[in-house]
DNA sequence: TAAAATGTTCTCTT
DNA sequence: AAAGAGAACATTTT
């Protein structure tokens, strides 16, 4: 589920479902793991209160409330928000919810129990927590260059690196990397100039596109590495078809770069 | 059925 | 201090 684009997607959903309703109600499953303060914190500082406004960093989504507090959301690898009135429409592997006087519910589901709830003085003090890096839509080129010309890790490591800039994913990465033609484990600090401009270009093409499909990946250009992965069955790509490159039509490789499953272009992307 | 999975964080070493 | 490597976390899905 989240990456930047996804993350950004739930940001628009809860700000469409749950903006100034008054908080009569709050659970976590377990909230030693899931909540940064216990319990009854937490309930002391929603109880009464409403959520006033949202901002995401990278793919951190923090929620404003009415008493100046912020409210941070963190989805791991699956967290997910579901908002529903009868308690039938309750989301498998619901793990926290939040009850308004509307009668209507916003749960936080979450299978693999990596998500993360979190109460924060201000947007500020959560930053310097998480030490992010510039969310990367936001990025500059000169930014992005400077963090990353002294790194001697591969290209695709440093870009995963939520310090270094806040957002990208183990999917989008990959994309990333394959529309500015670098090979993912080339060292961060051995791009040329040419391949910096490339990479930004990329950055924001790819996320933008990504936020304007809301995070739908089979609804991605066929120009797109990403339809290459195993679990896209996009009809419009015929089962196969997309297992090779949309530009030069030699086979995807899977390989693995910094410990996590990688794909690419041997073609388009020579070391 | 064993393996792999969108993410972060901690430990250990350099 | 800081970078990098690798494991750990928990569970579902294929």
């Amino acid at each position: 589920m989240p990456e930047l684009p996804e993350v950004e997607t739930l940001r628009k959903y809860l700000e469409q479902t749950s903006l100034y309703q008054k908080i009569t109600g709050f659970t976590a499953v377990d909230p030693e793991r899931q909540l940064t303060k216990p319990l009854d914190e937490f309930r002391e500082a929603l109880l009464g209160r409403t959520m006033e406004q949202t901002t995401r960093i990278g793919k951190h989504l923090l929620v404003k409330l009415d008493n100046g507090l912020v409210l941070s959301l963190h989805f791991g690898m699956t967290g997910n928000l579901h908002y529903y009135r009868i308690p039938e429409d309750a989301p498998r592997f619901e793990r926290a919810v939040f009850y308004f006087d509307s009668g209507f519910r916003l749960a936080f589901a979450d299978s693999r129990k990596f998500g993360r709830l979190g109460l924060w003085e201000s947007e500020t003090v959560y930053l310097k927590a998480k030490k992010l890096g510039p969310d990367a839509l936001e990025i500059s080129e000169e930014t992005l260059k400077g963090k990353l010309q002294n790194r001697n890790v591969a290209i695709k490591t440093a870009l995963l690196d939520q310090q270094i800039l806040a957002g990208i994913g183990n999917w989008l990465v990959d994309e990333i990397l394959f529309q500015a033609r670098i090979n993912p484990e080339k060292p961060a600090a051995s791009l040329s100039e040419k391949e910096f401009k490339q990479l930004h270009k990329a950055n924001v093409a790819v996320l933008r596109t990504s936020v304007e499909k809301e995070a739908i990946y089979r609804e991605l250009p066929a120009t797109y590495l990403i339809h290459a992965r195993e679990w896209d069955e996009s009809p419009h790509a015929g089962k196969d078809m997309h297992k090779f490159c949309p530009r030069c039509r030699k086979a995807i490789l899977k390989t693995v770069v910094g410990g996590r499953a990688t794909y690419l272009c041997p073609e388009c992307q020579v070391l």
